[in-house]
RNA sequence: GGGCGGUUAGCUCAGCGGGAGAGCACCUGCCUUACAAGCAGGGGGUCACUGGUUCGAAUCCAGUAUCGCCCA
């Protein structure tokens, strides 16, 4: 007997094989060097972050891949770590700060950072400790985190080669400023949202009289910044007008009037107040015209002290109010209208984001996207799924300079040292000690770098880049990178241009975009709407393999995954399945059989019909699995398994090797054992990347050879044991079995009861297979008698079936009514008859005839001759009970 | 406004030029000595619509409708 629990209990054992791993160092790269390098880096999750739904699914993916390599032989190198998130995490730390009656302000930066650090220490790592639970087979020893030193003297590295290629330059721009995080962001940390707002129209009188000219706008606040109004050169509204003077309303400021292209005349009035320092398209336009720009905010969005007295300190959005109620008040609004637009808000606190103009760090990017664009031309990174090339193309084609400075103590400080004494700037790799202009002291940006400024050489700084180590050489560009799409301008794209830049390589070769796991409703899975699953919750309900399977099911390539809690259900019966399968195989090894290696296969010509019907099934499962996971078809490869294991192996292997096993013959029992377990060791290797511990523990009870099966060879599907003939005769037993189950359930018998068979084969191979395989047919289909007829009335009444070249009839004197039996006779035939129907129609088809492919026509021929087989066997039978 | 994707069984989805599939749900019958998280059997579809290409279209092309995502 076995000591194998009744059903499967994950929690019982998933622990304790994670554990093993490690201490086998299974994990670790670089064990054979003879072998060929597989390296994947890992997504780095924030330190501030928990597992969610999208991590368990692209890790899922990333260890299947890395397991499925490491078992195939290769020297697997899946590089873990995590990322400094800037803005993320020094919020939660103001906010701990904040708790305590402090604030980062009061602390000073030195002690501030400090403190991030602690805060690193204490609770950073817990996402990792998730990555692990769920079974994540990274290399641990090579993990690396952002701010790490060596990772920040590639930043460092970075930043000074591209300001000396003069890709990287510092300058007064309009960037996207958030009050609330008091930093410049960049565009892509924007999130637009259609807003229900107004368009106020202003009046603005012309200096010395004469009329106003009228603007619209939304943002009425920023008019106290206005050093213009534009209009169109071709407008003929405004055309003597250019050149003149307004005057501001409720600032009294003289501002010229000027021309420029970009107003678009049907939008509002066509004139359109001009404010530099506060609107992207203005200060555009600013630039081209020649306005000056006036900054009227602070860095928190209150009006500053370039506003009238009585707006100063207020407010953006009090100021709002405030300018609109005086320019009512002083008969300046002429009118206002609802509007609906799209605000922009920050995509951490979601305070509006102000289009503000300051001293920043940009990235010229446009070479650098002009290299990443033809290298994904070139198929040197492959896309799958590939529609997401245009996604990439349309984004990389119209990309703006990357502003990379953020105005945050928590990130890669600036390496850049100003000299506060005669204006000069310093770019270096490490401080230096005074001002190489005047001598003077010099005093280092207090910018930090954008976190993904850092991500974007992840692929490199973390393998010890700028130094040449053996890592870099070997495991660099990396095999592919798995991730989701909501990153791939964030962070796919730039490691492209990085990884071009200063490897002069590709990152990767391959970018598998994952879908988004969403609720059962299809609902993208937010707090607000309260439908987040928590991945850990459906571990501890199901255990990890039931998750992991269920992600791999549901991966098709560029489909969402819709993550019902039924489908999870399913999938856990499923590793049940596979336990009582194991348990099934130990019950009948026994003890002393459940140790030492496996039994050897006996040689083919010993084996029976069902065996070699089996190994020639595995034999195309491991080609197809192998197959499907080159593709990165995850989908395809869980579904083989899953149909294999459960609906081949056990409901028919198993079910065949009963009598066998029960029977007292030494030699067949020894034979079905070996069968057994060899069909059951290669399935458990080749679902161990998608479910690695319920397949550890049966591998580790069953008889076997290494230490853990994650080091055990994939298995090679092997040509010796594909065998069309007993995959057919098979099929032919099958649905032998099928037809009279079938009868039982049609006629309402008896499941208990033992039925009689008579049959009625023709000669050959097929006639002879109810001979040759009589015990597997008597306990399929619980029968007392199966036995060859000439003449099927023999037995009298009897139900009657016709399977692939075999007539059967059951016997039923008493019980049978033949008018019903009529009936379902007729009814089988219909339904054959409507399947005749489209063959036949093509087969009468001259133009199919000539024109469609030989193979085709010969199977449509095979098929409608099959049918035709049966359906006058049918017939003759209905003749019979006529008679 | 531009781009991308979806529309196949009650539900969620595979299939993407040659016999309409899976899982779940449903119906019927079974505690058959691995598994009731199970076993056996069964019902269920003008493959969104309209044209076209083809001997042949769920599959390719064009258009329509509709839902969703991305970018302005």
């Amino acid at each position: 007997m076995t000591d194998l629990e009744k059903s499967f209990n994950p929690q019982s054992f998933e622990s304790r094989w994670f554990d093993h791993w490690l201490r086998l160092g299974v994990f670790t790269a670089g064990r054979d060097p003879r072998r060929p390098p597989f390296s994947m880096v890992i997504p780095p999750p924030n330190i501030t972050g928990r597992l969610h739904m999208g991590h368990a699914l692209n890790n899922t993916l990333q260890d299947i891949l890395a397991r499925w390599r490491r078992m195939k032989g290769d020297d697997v190198l899946w590089l873990p770590g995590t990322d400094h998130a800037g803005i993320a995490t020094q919020m939660v730390v103001d906010r701990h700060l904040a708790a305590e009656g402090t604030s980062r302000e009061s602390l000073g930066r030195a002690a501030f950072v400090e403190r991030v650090w602690q805060w690193k220490e204490e609770y950073g790592g817990a996402i990792i400790e998730q990555l692990k639970k769920l079974g994540c087979s990274c290399d641990w020893t090579r993990q690396r985190f952002t701010l790490d030193p060596a990772l920040t003297r590639a930043v460092r590295e970075a930043f000074v080669r591209l300001y000396e290629d003069g890709l990287i330059y510092r300058d007064k721009y309009i960037v996207n400023w958030c009050p609330g995080c008091r930093t410049a962001v960049s565009d892509l940390e924007v999130i637009p949202q259609e807003t229900q707002g107004h368009l106020w129209t202003i009046a603005y009188p012309l200096e010395g009289g004469g009329g106003a000219i009228h603007v619209a706008t939304t943002r009425p606040e920023t008019m106290l910044g206005d050093t213009g109004v534009a209009v169109h050169p071709d407008d003929e509204r405004y055309k003597g007008l250019v050149g003149r003077n307004v005057v501001l309303p409720l600032v009294g400021r003289p501002i010229p009037i000027v021309a420029d292209p970009f107003v678009e005349r049907e939008f509002g009035t066509g004139a359109v107040k001009v404010t530099p320092a506060h609107d992207p398209n203005d200060f555009e336009a600013a630039a081209r015209t020649g306005l000056r720009s006036l900054v009227v905010m602070d860095e928190a969005g209150r009006m500053n002290d370039n506003v009238p007295p009585a707006y100063r300190g207020l407010d953006r959005f009090e100021a709002r109010r405030r300018v609109v109620a005086d320019l009512q008040a002083g008969g300046a609004l002429v009118a206002v209208k609802d509007h609906l637009h799209n605000v922009g808000r920050c995509q951490r606190c979601h305070t509006v984001i102000e289009p503000y103009l300051s001293t920043q760090w940009f990235v010229r990017i446009k070479p650098l996207a002009d290299e990443a664009i033809r290298a994904v031309a070139e198929g040197r990174v492959r896309f799958t799924p590939p529609h997401w090339i245009n996604s990439y193309n349309e984004w990389m084609g119209k990309i703006h300079d990357w502003c990379i400075s953020r105005q945050l103590w928590w990130g890669h400080q600036i390496p850049a040292w100003h000299c506060d004494a005669c204006g000069h700037l310093m770019v270096a790799r490490e401080a230096p000690p005074r001002c190489a202009g005047c001598g003077g002291a010099l005093r280092q940006d207090p910018d930090v770098l954008d976190t993904w400024f850092s991500s974007a050489l992840w692929p490199f700084s973390t393998l010890g880049w700028p130094e040449h180590t053996p890592d870099l050489a070997r495991y660099y560009p990396t095999s592919c990178l798995v991730t989701g799409f909501d990153i791939l301008f964030f962070w796919v794209a730039r490691m492209i241009m990085m990884g071009l830049k200063f490897m002069n390589e590709v990152p990767f070769q391959r970018v598998y975009i994952t879908g988004m796991v969403r609720d059962a409703d299809g609902q993208k899975m937010s707090k607000t709407r309260g439908n987040v699953i928590d991945p850990l919750e459906l571990v501890a309900r199901h255990g990890t393999d039931a998750l992991r399977f269920t992600m791999a099911a549901m991966a098709t390539p560029g489909a969402d995954l819709p993550l019902a809690d039924e489908r999870m259900t399913g999938y856990r019966a499923f590793a049940n399945k596979i336990w009582n399968a194991a348990r099934f195989v130990l019950i009948n090894l026994g003890e002393d059989g459940a140790r030492g290696a496996p039994p050897a296969l006996p040689p083919r010509d010993r084996l029976t019909l069902p065996d070699r019907w089996i190994l020639s099934r595995l034999s195309r499962l491991a080609a197809a699995a192998d197959a499907s996971l080159a593709e990165f078809r995850f989908d395809d490869a869980a579904n083989a398994l899953y149909q294999f294991l459960w609906h081949e192996y056990c409901d028919w292997y198993v079910e065949m090797a009963k009598p066998a096993l029960i029977g007292n013959d030494a030699t067949d029992q020894a034979r079905v054992r070996a069968v057994l377990v060899h069909v059951l060791d290669r399935c458990l290797r080749l679902l161990h990347p998608v479910m690695p511990f319920i397949t550890e523990e049966l591998w580790q009870r069953l008889p076997h050879e290494g230490a853990t099966i994650a080091l055990a060879p994939y298995p090679d599907p092997d040509p010796a044991q594909l065998d069309d003939e007993a995959e057919t005769d098979l099929a032919i037993l099958m649905e032998v079995v099928s037809r009279i189950r079938n009868l039982r359930a049609e006629l309402n018998i008896d499941p208990a009861r033992r039925l009689t068979v008579l049959y009625r084969a023709g000669e050959g191979r097929t006639g002879r297979l109810l001979q040759d395989n009589h015990a597997t047919v008597m306990t399929l289909a619980r029968l007392e008698t199966l036995r060859a007829a000439g003449d099927l009335d023999a037995g009298g009444p009897a139900a009657r079936a016709v399977a692939r070249g075999i007539d059967l009839a059951v016997p039923l004197a008493g019980i049978l009514d033949l008018e019903t039996e009529r009936r379902r006779l007729a009814r089988d035939i219909d339904k054959l008859t409507k399947e005749r129907e489209g063959h036949a129609r093509k087969l009468a088809n001259a133009d199919f005839l000539a024109k469609a492919q030989p193979e085709v026509v010969a199977k449509a021929r095979r098929i409608c001759q099959e049918l035709d087989e049966r359906i006058e066997r049918l017939h003759r039978t209905v003749a019979a009970l006529t008679e």
